[in-house]
DNA sequence: GCACAGGTAGATT
DNA sequence: AATCTACCTGTG
């Protein structure tokens, strides 16, 4: 039984809709975020988990387990980057010149990268190989329930406040850490659904587990390096490397190219049967410096009535 | 029942 | 240097 803290307001500095919000939290840049009936959004990544909301003129309410609240807060400010000026960054892109970006633009005001832990992107991208957003969120459910470690939020005395007996409670164990995973055999990490994905997880947990401190200086690599790092461990291509680097490491130079871009820019760019690397030139020399929000905003509107 | 899904790596042209 | 193809498994 977890007793959540009050409901307190989140100041964004570029305010999202409920909708902005939910494309966010669950349009594929992160995988463990469950929308209950109520609206009310609970997610977790490292340490954290924490309840969202939606409130009036496009604010927002967090709540967390009350005994982690006061850290939850400033966690929460840094993974949804609240002090940065989306709005300010994604009005540099050249949406005066690109009529469709413009457009995509203008339907979700708002729209930002998350700041995830690098290392559980990469697990969760290790997992997204043709893959549908549902099913990675279910095989990374599994990797948590599996092999995770325990979240406890131990209660102090005292009344009981607000509770919640149906909350999600595979988000109350973390992702297992890549030293974890280094233990774990390849059989059963077969067992939570993750496929041909397995071999690669467990190669990759192979090669981190005995590199501590690897994925931290990827992360602090200049781009091309860090991409290039990133390529060279099993199951990571170009698109997988781009991924993390954009979702788990702030890099908005990166740009994945899956086949929702390839469909963007076949359809409202004149490129069709472009391959891969060819878009992902075309994109970096046409949106600049921050093509991975413009990358962003492109997946949303393309992904959009679809599942 | 059966194609297909936020790809990658290795073989084959 | 391009272009196939196998790889697991749940969903539509």
């Amino acid at each position: 039984m977890i007793i959540w803290s009050d409901w307190k307001p989140l100041r964004l500095r570029s305010p999202v809709s409920g909708a902005v919000l939910a494309e966010i939290l669950d349009g594929g840049q992160a995988f463990r975020w469950l929308c209950g009936s109520d609206g009310v959004w609970t997610g977790a990544w490292a340490g954290n988990v924490v309840r969202l909301r939606p409130s009036p003129a496009n604010g927002l309410q967090w709540s967390a387990p009350s005994a982690a609240a006061a850290a939850a807060q400033t966690e929460l400010e840094r993974y949804l980057d609240a002090d940065g000026d989306a709005d300010g960054l994604a009005d540099t892109l050249p949406w005066r010149s690109d009529g469709h970006l413009a457009r995509c633009l203008a339907a979700y005001p708002g729209l930002r990268l998350l700041r995830q832990p690098i290392g559980e992107t990469l697990l969760c991208f290790l997992c997204s190989a043709t893959k549908r957003i549902v099913q990675i969120k279910q095989m990374v459910a599994r990797l948590a329930a599996n092999h995770g470690a325990s979240l406890r939020f131990e209660e102090p005395d005292g009344p009981p406040r607000e509770t919640d007996g149906r909350s999600p409670r595979p988000l109350f164990q973390r992702l297992p850490t890549w030293e974890e995973l280094g233990r774990v055999p390849e059989a059963e990490l077969r067992e939570c659904g993750l496929g041909f994905r397995a071999r690669h997880v467990h190669r990759t947990a192979q090669f981190l587990a005995e590199r501590p401190g690897w994925l931290e200086a990827t992360e602090a690599a200049p781009y091309g390096e860090a991409r290039e790092r990133l390529r060279s461990l099993p199951g990571v291509g170009e698109k997988i490397a781009d991924c993390v680097l954009l979702f788990g490491a702030g890099r908005l130079e990166a740009f994945p190219v899956d086949v929702w871009i390839l469909r963007a820019m076949a359809g409202h760019y004149g490129l069709r049967g472009w391959k891969p690397g060819q878009i992902a030139q075309f994109g970096r020399a046409h949106f600049g410096p921050l093509a991975g929000l413009a990358q962003q905003y492109l997946f949303a509107w393309e992904r959009r009535r679809r599942s």
